[in-house]
DNA sequence: AATGAATGAGCCTTCATTCAT
DNA sequence: GATGAATGAAGGCTCATTCAT
């Protein structure tokens, strides 16, 4: 079951992928994903029920890839403290990597309203993963310390977003570190 | 030179901030506005140069309304410390009445790209003025003090509209607190 | 693979055509263009990128058809002098037909500026052709006097739409069987 | 009685002039009228009872205007041939001065149907103007000599227009001297 | 599975004009 | 005489989706 190059649903999905995170889903056109992905307009909907169910299939496709990513910066270290400090460094990796863009998450957040409960869902889904996966390396911290540590973590997406600088996920980086 | 009871100008600021801020500004139609403010297409034009500068309007009198809430807040306590608690409880007071929709200004950052450097600047404005706001308050505290604060508060209002839940402004506030 | 009924790519063309030539582009709205052709909005921009998209189509179609109809009239002579009055007939014979609305091409290049690049050049590529053309038809004749038949010729079109008469054209055609 | 520099109703008709010359009537809207006039919006109608009013100032004035240059011209010389010849001159001086805008009227009347009939009624007064004008320097001539040449001027002005190109004027002027 | 055509609703903006001051 | 505000209609264009092939 080899996948083909130009597979267009994988094409579709990166394409949106791309589109969504970088400008936004309201601003982003289902007329630029089409040409962009290089398919068909209908195509879409052959594989994606609507615009929306596009966005959901971004959301969990960057759910897994950005855990991923998360999982492999802090594998490289063993103790908690070593692996926290790696957490944020993988934030100031995809920094350089993405301009910047921030949370993919907290970002389709903010043009979601609560009607879109399925939306809502897997945004929130990911910030509890993110948060387990947290508080698993500090299992022997007290839940106050977890918390502390997950707040300065999206602190430190959030407003090196804002400033466009690295200087929040240094900052945080240092604070949470020395709450260990 | 009364203020006539019915200005339209008014109106449609008032109009924008509702939209913009509950539903996301691209997802914000003109015609959205209009209706709701109970104007004429065209006069909208005549206030307000085009789209954008409605938002940059509406960024610049929230930044104001907003500030002056927290200084209202802040002004109750005489102590730093208190100063500070009364900050989260000012978060807290907004969650309740807007139903936690988070930053205005954070997300309209979401759909915001590099090119829209005018709402950009008028962001990153609000937040640098909060810091200072904060950074006074907290005058006597080292730099890596006033910082903390800062990203725990800017957690605080992020994550409680991610959970639609006070638990992340009681806790962040507790940690201000504390460090304090 | 036969070709509908009701083509709407053709209708568009068929309906700014009529709509272009008679009232003029700028005059024109695309709400006439779609209400009177019989399709919707979108329908328009599925074939063609833009107005001015459309403007060209008909500018090049316009081309075809009225040097086919000159072409016609002047395959019904044989000698040079008796072509060119055909010419000339054809013009007495489109004034009737078209109600003296003179030409196409230099109607909307009133309306065109020196930014319209390509609007332009189709323009000036048709009166090249029909320079060239009567130019052919007086292969014998010095340049001097193909100049003069063309000339007469563009005059005869422009005065006969500017006095809704035939006898510019009745004129123009005498002076340049004269000159042959 | 004197005019003040800044007479709104002449600004007012200046820029309507440079505007509905240089980018045709329907292109040109009154919000660029007046803001480039430097006038209120509804001043321009405590002048002009319409846009259509100001057209026709537009075109009495440039009337005037256009026949004192070409008087002006004609003048200079005393031979009908001569005069004709500077009447030629005349055109090729304001092609140069108007980057080959062509002529006003004939512009104006590709914009014009058979329902405006006041604009229609200025465009051909002024060529019957010119008619007579040429009509009268070529007093003793057959009636037939009096049409060619109007009939050549007319091209002069057209095709220069179409070519962005001097060549009509010459070719034109040489043809129009030379049939006298 | 893939596609080009078609659509009604809506996008943001400007139109020419009128009104109250 | 001059003006800023207000307006209904229209400007050209794009939206997300569906349909027939």
């Amino acid at each position: 079951m080899k996948k083909k190059i130009s597979d267009p649903k994988q094409r579709l999905l990166e394409t949106a992928t791309s589109l969504f995170y970088n400008q936004g889903y309201h601003a982003t056109g289902i007329n630029q994903v089409i040409e962009e992905a290089g398919v068909a307009r209908a195509s879409l909907y052959t594989h994606y029920e609507s615009k929306e169910s596009l966005l959901l299939a971004f959301l969990h496709q960057r759910h897994t890839d950005w855990m991923e990513g998360l999982q492999r910066f802090t594998d490289k270290a063993t103790k908690p403290k070593e692996k926290i400090a790696a957490a944020f460094d993988f934030l100031f990796d995809n920094n350089e990597k993405e301009h910047f863009r921030g949370c993919a998450f907290l970002n389709i957040l903010s043009e979601t309203t609560d009607n879109d409960t399925a939306v809502l869902a897997v945004i929130q889904d990911h910030k509890k993963g993110l948060r387990a996966f947290l508080g698993e390396i500090l299992a022997k911290e007290k839940q106050g310390i977890k918390d502390h540590v997950y707040l300065l973590f999206e602190s430190a997406i959030v407003e090196s977003q804002l400033y466009r600088h690295q200087w929040p996920v240094q900052e945080a980086r240092k604070m949470a570190v020395g709450l260990l």
